[in-house]
DNA sequence: AAACGCAGCAACCGCCCGTAC
DNA sequence: GGTACGGGCGGTTGCTGCGTT
């Protein structure tokens, strides 16, 4: 049976509000409030129209200190940095921006912001093309670099535009790519929220593109594995991401091999037992570059931009993703530089913490074969973060809560109720916290463990129609709505 | 001046989620 | 636990105004 519709609709008005309509349901909201039910304010005060329609109406036009158009700068660059973040959740952004509505944003992002970004990325092809053909004269005339002068000849012949990385030896190359490995295609969100990354997560002019050709100026080296043609995983599989589940995040795509950081991505989706995820590795965003990269300065080349190779070259016949070869170029540990990681994790999977002493759960979103999207809420620097999580989160002391069974768990544990633990994993269903040493939970948000549970496709089975629809229930409680993160007390616990 | 194309934006649609019963 | 319902949200549509030809 389909649901009702909410009004009759062939009895309401609809196109745009009159001014007669406005002031109607402007006056009767300001004296009387929405009463809680939308559906019924219409009939109340006469009009015809939808109560969904009132609601928008109020919401976006109509309610008080709404501010229309004049973006500043740096709401533009508190969208982009949100948009890495989160992705296109406009309403958490909007809460963000005082005075801004959800549909505003959605609507600037979509006409204006996005342009302007892809144009920023034009010039910044153009800019790297033309470096790089320089250098590729360069190493034409001094004979080439380790007998591969002729690969990078290939790579322009084989397309002009892809000189984006001229100094990169060739790699192996799989047989069929990513769509945008062969293509730079802007028309999604990972791709735009990708660009982003790239650009620092920022328009404004401090960090333009030439900054961005200077600040590669350090050759970076991941210590990134390699996983082979079989997809077999050089190291324990309880602590990778298995490689279908990446790869559809990325490209939507299945690939053949993958990159795999050491730290920070967990068997989510895995069929393994459970990691303990309170063990996460709580690191900063510097820290996290200098954990995960390895800085080589003697592979700088003449136009200041890093050399990668062998550690990308793995096993026979492995090859990175054109994203990590970009984030490794963008991602060294230079201070200045930090800005640059900021949204990394987007690319790691959804366990990098970032963490002052405050939590960061980790971030999910329709969790299911090969479905985990989004990542931590990130700011634009590390002030810039902090600020925001001091806004965001409680200023108690914040500690995340282990459970009493949960054999591995650094963090204080405590036996829960049966009524608040997972039927599956016997872990709690969200995440509790401890606020000044009481358990509390943060409404909404996800316990890595539960995601695990809900996600493991060893549970339901193969992924069938029938299946993600079990899956999509069960993973209801792993959403996530960071931002409106509001400690509640935990029932049945002290 | 008219036709056309395009950008911007308000509004709608339909799905999803939380919650009350 | 299942169902119904209202609210919320993101994606899309279509209208309007402006610029160009």
């Amino acid at each position: 049976m389909g649901r009702a519709p909410c009004c009759d609709k062939a009895n309401v008005k609809r196109g745009p509000w009159s001014p007669e309509e406005d002031a109607k349901l402007k006056s009767y909201i300001e004296q009387h409030g929405t009463g809680g039910n939308w559906i019924a304010l219409p009939q109340k005060i006469g009009l015809k129209r939808c109560g969904k329609s009132c609601r928008l109406r109020w919401l976006n036009y109509l309610r008080p200190n709404i501010k229309h158009g004049g973006f500043s700068e740096e709401e533009d660059n508190i969208i982009c940095s949100l948009y890495i973040s989160i992705g296109s959740r406009w309403s958490i952004i909007a809460a963000q921006l005082p005075g801004r509505t959800d549909n505003d944003i959605k609507n600037y992002w979509n006409t204006r912001l996005k342009k302007k970004l892809l144009g920023r990325q034009r010039k910044e092809h153009q800019l790297a093309r033309k470096s790089g053909l320089v250098k590729q004269d360069i190493i034409k005339r001094s004979g080439g670099v380790g007998g591969n002068s002729n690969s990078h000849s290939g790579i322009l012949a084989a397309d002009g535009q892809n000189s984006y990385w001229p100094e990169l030896p060739v790699l192996a190359v799989p047989t069929v790519l990513p769509q945008q490995q062969q293509q730079p295609c802007f028309n999604d969100h990972a791709s735009i929220r990708k660009l982003l990354i790239k650009l620092g997560g920022r328009f404004s002019s401090n960090h333009d593109t030439n900054q961005a050709t200077q600040d590669s100026s350090t050759d970076i080296q991941p210590t990134f594995q390699v996983l082979d043609d079989n997809n077999n995983i050089p190291y324990a599989a309880t602590a990778v991401t298995p490689t279908h589940q990446m790869d559809e995040h990325y490209s939507g795509k299945n690939m053949q091999s993958l990159l795999v950081p050491r730290h920070g991505i967990h068997a989510l989706n895995s069929s393994s037992a459970p990691v303990a995820l309170s063990n996460i590795d709580v690191i900063s965003p510097h820290q996290f570059a200098q954990t995960h990269y390895m800085v080589n300065t003697d592979n700088i080349d003449g136009a200041g931009n890093g050399i990668m190779h062998n550690m990308f070259q793995g096993q026979g016949g492995n090859y990175v993703t054109d994203q990590l070869k970009e984030m490794a170029v963008y991602n060294n540990n230079n201070t200045d530089n930090q800005q640059r990681f900021d949204g990394m994790e987007y690319l790691y999977g959804d366990e990098m913490m970032i963490m002052n002493n405050r939590i960061v759960s980790s971030y999910g979103e329709s969790i299911g074969w090969g479905e985990m999207l989004g990542c931590p809420p990130v700011a634009s620097s590390s002030d810039d973060y902090n600020a925001g999580m001091d806004r965001l989160m409680p200023a108690a002391p914040v500690q995340e809560c282990g459970f009493a069974n949960d054999q591995t768990s650094q963090t204080p544990s405590m036996a829960f109720p049966a009524s608040i633990l997972s039927p599956l994993s016997a872990t709690p269903k969200f995440p509790i916290y401890l606020f000044n040493q009481k358990p509390c939970r943060i409404r909404n948000s996800f316990h890595p463990s539960c995601v695990k549970a809900v996600s493991s496709t060893a549970q339901f089975g193969e992924p069938n129609k029938e299946n993600k629809q079990k899956l999509q229930i069960k993973s209801t409680f792993v959403k996530e709505k960071l931002w409106e993160a509001v400690p509640a007390p935990v029932k049945g616990l002290p």
